[in-house]
RNA sequence: GCCGAGGUGGCGGAAUUGGUCUACGCGUGCGACUCAAAAUCGUAUGGGGCAACCCCCCUUGUGGGUUCGAGUCCCACCCUCGGCACCA
């Protein structure tokens, strides 16, 4: 028998195929588990490290849950829409749609390679119509739910590309691909409103089997924030400017007001003699780039409007200006300066030489510097006087209601969800505008608004739909008058905010999914990913979730139960791969020379799966040693057989059931917690453990119904992570087809007891010797025959004041 | 600045509720097999002291503390990584 390659790798994946081993069967819903990676991407190149790793690993917990029982779902599919593509075609006149079906064919062949039981019959691909006909149902949900609206917002905007770039193409401010500044226009888009289920969303988290940085993740991105929200009234009379602040203990010591230079107020208090100095500044802001106004412009400019409030409770005329470092989409858009207790207004202050009063001192009424921006006892503030920060905020929201000018109020650094993009190569927003009629949304039975093959998509400024003619011409659904259609495409994470409710039903055409069914398949039992996508996917998905949930189209709230994250493998040089660095690593190579399990393996065995690592070759040496060691251990068991020996258990036979049943206990304990590095020191103590065996014992007194039932322990514990290997090795010891279809072992307690254990003997703390002693010995028991032994009775002579005793582990002396 | 995660041998990384720190592997030393090498197998391997053994001392980023006992718990600090970042 040769060694294992990817010759085995080739003759297993056609035995699965041929027997149709991982069709799921949808008769066994009642086990089912619903297994899922995050799908990816089709780019040009092959499959990295990284899908590997996410996949090729994710596989190896699914294959276990299969042996476990499970009926294991385990699809795969393409988020095949996006700017890579399109970007693609704008530099070498390839279209999109050529492109992408060709990676996707590509990456399929490569995924098929891996030998994953991913179950191809329920695969989604959401460039095509039959996806994206849904996505676009979707979205008229939404619409009709009052969840998507029309509104003007800035979008980035690359001057030098005349493009519409998207968040994710903004790098610290500027274009990604021609790295100059980007700039804000103002657009009217489509936007999800997401805000509407901050709270949801919030609590939601809660229950989530995620990990705890997720979670938190999640709970910062969204904001939420109490306050109050305080009207300060114009001191010419009618309107008031609102204000959100969540420290309404200090309103005595706002002495001006600031709002965001966009703010619509703005034109209606500027006086005339302040009109230039005022539309100038707000020039000026709209000028600068993102960069400019947030991370590297730290002085904080602004002017006088000329205008003057009334401050709410003391009736004093308080000044308003403008100022860059307030922005109109958070809160109100306006803030009360209080610069004696907030580090900003204070800097302003001094700025501008306003003044700066206090009117907050720390709890022992000693008058620390300012601004003093924690809680304290109040001074100065009228009747509000002496009371400590937490009892003034109600006691002053409680006045401002009293009057009218004020409530208690939560407000979210969630933004809604802009979903307009001025992009190619996405869905079609399935809108039609009428001059009559509006935003008329194209009725379900009309869905898919197809994406035109023929479009210049070269970048002039505008939507690249807009050029196609026979496109944007249409008419109106509900007055039949001439129409134009939407000529924005839908963000990317709106067509992978629900694909995992399609795989289940990929194939229907009459809706995007079947509830019955999609409610008996979901929630995802274990979904993985990387955590590059903890705010964005995840969050945008959970949230279309609820939305189908409330709209009663599924079931359930939450999408994916549990969630792992898998670390990113770097280079060998410790640093992220890159073409640019050459420090890429491409599985091709390795599977070709050793077979994918050894890869896999690797994988598996060489990082904290969570925090992945430095790639090293000698790690892929060390795990193709192994399987090539228990290889030729299996080849020596099979040419051996099974019977034999004199059956009785000797000692070399219970250590032996012991190193057994300890793996099979924590191989299963440990992969459940994607502790794959662990599992596979815990195959190679078996393994280890089966040739020391063979070492200690004469053959004639070797028992060979144990060796091979621990054989077969081991190759049943390695199946999940070397598939092809140990299906080979299975085959090789007369084992039935396959070793996917036995059930996971489960390790026997009786078997786990030593009947000897080894006992730590400390001398104050101070580990001195150990003692064998039978196991579940007495407290008694275990301290003389720690005072048996020779080194310890020597630190005992001068007498002992105490012992401490742990059954089976350890005795302390404290002498 | 705020929030979160983490600092363990030469290296990747292990260590239930506080209970023998460094499992497993890499690398390295020595040995076996071999004409030789590779492969394989065995064995040793945290640092220091001692000619050497029994043995002793030190060691989980730093400094304190709690405890019979701390990688693990508490306090302060240093460093690394990730997220957010004028969010009122």
């Amino acid at each position: 028998m040769t060694g294992y390659s990817v010759q085995i790798d080739e003759k297993w994946q056609r035995r699965w195929e041929e027997t149709g081993l991982y069709s799921f069967d949808p008769g066994r819903l009642r086990d089912k588990y619903y297994v899922l990676s995050m799908f990816s991407y089709p780019s040009g190149a092959k499959l990295h490290v990284g899908h590997w790793y996410n996949f090729g690993l994710t596989d190896s917990w699914a294959r276990m849950k299969r042996m476990q029982g499970y009926e294991v779902f385990e699809p795969m599919g393409f988020d095949a829409f996006g700017l890579p593509a399109e970007n693609y075609a704008i530099q070498t006149g390839i279209h999109p749609e050529e492109s992408t079906w060709a990676n996707i064919e590509t990456m399929r062949e490569q995924l098929r390679a891996m030998g994953a039981m991913f179950d191809w019959d329920y695969e989604v691909v959401t460039c095509d119509p039959s996806y994206y006909r849904w996505t676009q149902w979707l979205f008229l949900q939404l619409h009709r739910a009052g969840l998507a609206y029309r509104a003007e917002a800035p979008v980035n905007w690359c001057p030098d590309c005349q493009t519409v770039l998207a968040n994710e193409q903004v790098l610290d401010g500027a274009c990604e691909r021609c790295d100059s500044p980007v700039v804000h226009r103002n657009m009217t888009q489509w936007f999800f409103r997401i805000t509407e289920y901050a709270d949801r969303l919030l609590e939601g988290l809660d229950d989530l089997d995620w990990p705890e940085r997720t979670k938190e993740m999640q709970r910062n991105w969204i904001g939420r924030s109490e306050g109050a929200k305080i009207r300060f009234p114009l001191a010419d009379g009618g309107d008031s400017i609102e204000v959100f602040t969540t420290r309404a203990d200090t309103l005595f010591g706002a002495n001006y007001l600031v709002l965001a230079p966009e703010h619509p107020m703005v034109a209606r208090i500027a006086s005339q003699d302040r009109e230039r100095a005022v539309t100038e500044y707000i020039e000026r802001s709209a000028r600068k780039s993102e960069l400019e106004r947030t991370s590297l412009e730290r002085e904080k400019t602004g002017v006088f409007t000329g205008g003057y409030a009334k401050h709410p409770l003391s009736g004093e005329r308080v000044p308003i200006w403008i100022a860059d470092y307030v922005i109109l989409s958070y809160g109100t858009g306006a803030v009360m300066a209080v610069p004696g207790h907030d580090e900003r207004d204070f800097e302003f202050s001094e700025a501008h030489d306003l003044p700066i009063p206090r009117v907050v001192t720390s709890s022992d009424r000693s008058e620390a510097p300012l601004p003093y921006t924690e809680d304290g006892v109040l001074v100065n503030s009228g009747r509000f006087d002496g009371l400590t920060s937490a009892a003034a905020r109600v006691a002053i929201t409680d006045a401002l209601r009293d009057e009218g000018l004020g409530e208690s109020a939560i407000t979210y650094r969630l933004r809604d969800w802009l979903v307009s993009r001025q992009r190619y190569w996405g869905a079609p927003i399935p809108m039609i505008h009428c001059d009559e009629c509006g935003a008329v949304a194209v009725p379900i039975e009309d869905l898919p608004v197809e994406l035109p093959h023929e479009v210049d998509y070269a970048p002039r400024g505008r939507a690249p739909l807009a050029s196609s003619e026979d496109f944007v011409k249409t008419s109106c659904p509900e007055c039949g008058g001439p129409a134009r259609r939407d000529v924005d495409t839908l963000d990317t994470f709106v067509d992978s905010s629900w694909y995992f409710l399609r795989y289940p039903d990929s194939a229907n055409d009459e809706q995007p999914f079947d509830r019955t069914r999609v409610d008996a398949m979901l929630p995802v039992d274990k979904y993985v990913g990387g955590i590059e996508h903890a705010v964005m996917h995840l969050l945008y998905a959970r949230f279309i979730n609820h939305v189908l949930y409330d709209l009663g189209h599924v079931g359930f709230r939450e999408p994916f139960s549990s969630l792992t994250h898998q670390g990113m493998i770097l280079g060998p040089d410790g640093r992220r791969m890159s073409k640019s660095r050459g420090n890429v690593v491409s599985p091709d190579d390795y599977i070709t020379d050793h077979g994918s399990d050894v890869f896999r393996l690797y994988l598996a065995f060489g990082f904290n799966y969570v925090e992945g690592g430095a790639w090293e070759d000698d790690g892929i040496r060390a795990t193709s040693r192994f399987i090539d060691r228990v290889r030729r251990w299996v080849q020596s068991v099979a040419e051996i057989g099974e019977g034999g020996g004199d059956g009785d258990a000797t000692e070399a036979d219970a250590r032996l059931a012991y190193v057994e049943h300890s793996a099979i206990e924590r191989v299963t304990g440990d992969a459940e917690e994607f502790h794959f590095n662990t599992c596979v020191a815990r195959m190679m103590e078996l393994t280890n453990a089966l040739y020391q065996y063979e070492a200690d014992v004469p053959p004639v007194e070797q028992n060979r119904d144990a060796l091979m039932s621990a054989t077969k322990t081991l190759l049943l514990l390695m199946a999940p992570f070397t598939p092809h290997f140990s299906e080979e090795m299975w085959e090789s010891l007369g084992g039935e087809y396959s070793i996917f279809d036995q059930p996971w072992p489960v390790a026997d307690p009786d078997k786990m007891k030593m009947d000897t254990v080894e006992i730590a003997v400390q001398v104050n703390g101070k580990l001195r010797a150990t003692v064998q002693v039978p196991a579940g010995s007495t407290g008694e028991e275990i301290e003389d025959a720690a005072r048996g032994h020779d080194r310890v009775a020597a630190y005992l002579t001068d007498g002992v004041k105490r012992v401490i005793v742990v059954p089976d582990k350890l005795v302390n002396f404290v002498i």
